[in-house]
DNA sequence: GTTCCTGCAAAATTTTTGCATCAGT
DNA sequence: ACTGATGCAAAAATTTTGCAGGAAC
């Protein structure tokens, strides 16, 4: 049930990624792929803050925060990459892999971290209810608040 | 499906509030009353700007936005309030209904509304997906992004 | 060479905190 | 009266924007 990307299929998503930039006319600029590629690196999402930070620990140039936001912003345009607002202060991103690797949040009230969660049974009856709307739903997030087995004391 | 809260519920959740509010050992104040008055007089979440502007609105004196941050603050580790991220910048707050009227948001991009949905089916398979899990889940959110029936042009 | 991208700095937004004063119990 | 709540102001944290210079195509 842990979802879980391959190493594949982070490769894949970088490629994707740099092929839909320039297909929409943009450019291949440094700060924009250290974005891609520091996301494709990752398992879970990160804040931009986060995605700074691990920038500046690798070798080379360190990106402005303003080229994350900018790249951040870009790539959620173009679908390639996923926000998500798990309730803390700052929004977090992580790459949209197109076909599987479609999955969820539970963000453990205890130690902070963040589990990605997945479940067919929720999917297919979010989709049905979506059919059953007024609504054209585009894309749905959930978010468990809790305790992760770690932080649940006895 | 539309998730609909009585005046009977709003009314109740206001003196299960106070009586919350009581039990802990906290004060009746007038910045604090004020905006479980306001939030129970909602259908939707509101920000804490929003809060400050409807109570601007009303007669009496404004509390500052400390005053409301801090009630909301309150509220929420209370259990008596929900905070709820939808992927604007500023979190939003409803009141939680102890019994009934669990339901979740849409928001349209287009206009910007907040729909409230709720459906059996979901929390269902939600429920059962908890129960499978290694994570004591206390609390979920689910946001549907979209197009709201007016705003789906044809 | 043109146009977009980037970085810095400044600003706008949202939320938190310190402290003196006021109000609820 | 005692203690917690409030308001103001300042600060912190997050995100956006303007503009000059640099890089991609």
């Amino acid at each position: 049930m842990h979802a879980v990307t391959s190493t594949r299929e982070r490769a894949d998503w970088a490629r994707h990624a740099e092929a839909a930039i320039s297909a929409a006319g943009l450019r291949a600029g440094g700060a924009r792929m250290a974005v891609v590629d520091l996301l494709a690196a990752q398992d879970c999402c990160l804040s931009a803050q986060e995605v700074r930070d691990a920038l500046a620990a690798l070798p080379g140039a360190t990106p402005g925060m303003a080229s994350v936001y900018r790249a951040l912003d870009t790539l959620t345009g173009l679908h390639l990459v996923h926000r998500v607002d798990l309730g803390g202060q700052a929004a977090k991103y992580e790459p949209a892999h197109p076909g599987g690797d479609h999955h969820h949040h539970a963000v453990c009230g205890g130690c902070g971290r963040v589990l990605a969660i997945s479940d067919d049974a929720v999917e297919r009856a979010l989709h049905e209810m979506a059919d059953r709307m007024a609504f054209r739903v585009d894309a749905h997030d959930i978010t468990l608040h809790g305790r992760c087995a770690r932080c649940t004391a006895p």
